[in-house]
DNA sequence: CATGAATGAGCCTTCATTCAT
DNA sequence: AATGAATGAAGGCTCATTCAT
């Protein structure tokens, strides 16, 4: 909760963007964040033009942080693409399990700015994940499938995680064995 | 378009159903639909209890269509387990680019009518997966493990086919081969 | 319930002057009644021109159980006026409580038919009060005074009785004492 | 009408006691107000969270001007408690004719917001009552038994007043000397 | 940098009533 | 002596948006 004293555009899209990842785009409409905030529905317009601004900024702020700051943080870590692949898998399933609301994120194809920031998520990470394999020592096109592949696994898993856990395997271990075949199947 | 003369739960439940694929869980709303079949909303109320009857048979018929009747097919079809498996993915991949909405529905987990029925099916879905594994003579455990897998592939891929068509390859012969690769995945 | 098969005038009228003694004269409606009946609105409108007529036989009924046939019992039971001036207090005070929606009923007076309905059973039920108070010896003024006072007095308690049970005597004990005391005022 | 310009809670308030005391409280509805001030019913929703919040609200002003409102002018006016008594009885009866729905109040029981709130009144008013005859010089308990009474026939003469006028006195002298008598019987 | 107040559109539901069969 | 199906009016609520101050 911010001060009460004043919000920032930067307030709003911040709340903005936590209703977005725990029950995705339909529940980031503004009355409802303004109570949360406890603010009016007026002050919201001061700092945008409509809804539809905000929704854009916070998946703006969601595409930033779900992805750039992800790479970033894994070329900061160096290791060789094997262990930074592994790296990536391992964190993003973990965020995966946090975050319900994002598979209705990537659902929410009706809306155009969804649609056009969930594709061009989509592109930057399929493309980083060929970049990997491909300093693996995979030739390119190779690398692409593979890639595909692997990220149509994550996003299915996701959607498992969320829709029906019960599939998934409980224990820790379990988890660790499928992410070691992703990574097998992935480089083999 | 139904006959003027009168609708049946059926021709609601149909219209609903169309909804329900084309934009998701949320556009089975009473008003929209009674609109588009040319009804008051006061005579939904004769065939239907309320939103959330229509939403649930709605669903009902998405389950069978989807699974049952898939299921029955391939079972009257007959065939090797393998190649039963390949016409699987092939069917259920073909559905997925022309029903943009059920990535909607598949997330739409908010509600939990919506939430059961996408659990119920997701779990039918995965064992059926499985018991064509386990009859192509993989052993049980590994069965369910790759069922898992599969399917969470075969979701995956729904979700780039509506998000980021561009990932995947555009052309039939692309799609093929991708297909023999999850088949090979799948029972190597 | 009466009998699936088939359904009478009577077995509505029935229903709804339940559900006029239980919850009052708006909840005689047409369609929660069927439903309650098992039946069709359509065959409402088979033997009512429409909810008023309902209402109005409902209203017939209440008159002449709650009035007329009172009257009659006590008319039969004989004895002296005083004793049947306090075996009506006793009945009808009995008779107050089973019957929580019989306070909404006499305040319904927006409703025409129930207006005129109340207005007749209200002067009948004083005169025939006001009837024992000279046989008792009281002369024909006096008498219709204190008939008013005392069936003032019995609707307050009746008004009490539903909205504020506990300012009133809790014991049988207690009850029979305001009875005596009513009687006493309006014969003294 | 209260200004065009912007309405305030105590305007919407205002209008819903109105009706609560003209029509009763099924009355207090939200679309037929907002159609009576020339608002939007959407506008309502500025000022109150819901049609309970309204209801309770008019309720409460009921509560303060019917009740609390006379007691304090009555005990600004001063004078003995027979003159008391006597100026209460006069005031609250000739409210009585003035509010057809007090009636449809006292007796919407169903509503809890309703009960809870007549309930309390009606203990406040019988024991105010109840003090004013004490102070009289009657005894505790005797003097609870008669205020139970004494408001036990404002109720029913109230209800007379608007369900059955004519069995009430005509003239202004008969009405006062039913007043005489109220008072006689009680202080007695 | 907002608040207060309102609009208008949209959805959910219930009910009295009608009518063809 | 009904049933099945629909209409239309009414009321409840939430939301995006606007505008004067």
């Amino acid at each position: 909760m911010p001060t009460a004293t004043s919000l920032s555009r930067q307030d709003w899209t911040d709340v903005a963007l936590r209703a977005l990842l725990t029950d995705g785009p339909d529940t980031v409409a503004v009355q409802p964040l303004a109570r949360a905030l406890g603010a009016t529905k007026g002050s919201f317009y001061w700092h945008f033009r409509d809804r539809d601004d905000l929704l854009r900024a916070a998946l703006d702020e969601w595409a930033d942080r779900s992805t750039e700051q992800v790479i970033a943080d894994l070329e900061a870590g160096g290791g060789t693409p094997e262990l930074q692949l592994r790296a990536l898998f391992g964190r993003v399933t973990e965020a995966a399990t946090r975050h319900p609301g994002e598979l209705r994120l990537l659902a929410g194809v009706g809306h155009p700015a969804v649609a056009e920031v969930v594709a061009a998520t989509t592109r930057r990470r399929v493309s980083y994940v060929a970049s990997l394999i491909r300093a693996a020592g995979v030739d390119r096109a190779e690398a692409g499938h593979r890639a595909v592949l692997a990220y149509a696994t994550y996003l299915g898993f996701l959607q498992l995680a969320v829709a029906a856990p019960r599939t998934l395997p409980a224990r820790r271990a379990g988890r660790a064995r499928m992410l070691d075949e992703m990574v097998r199947i992935t480089l083999a």
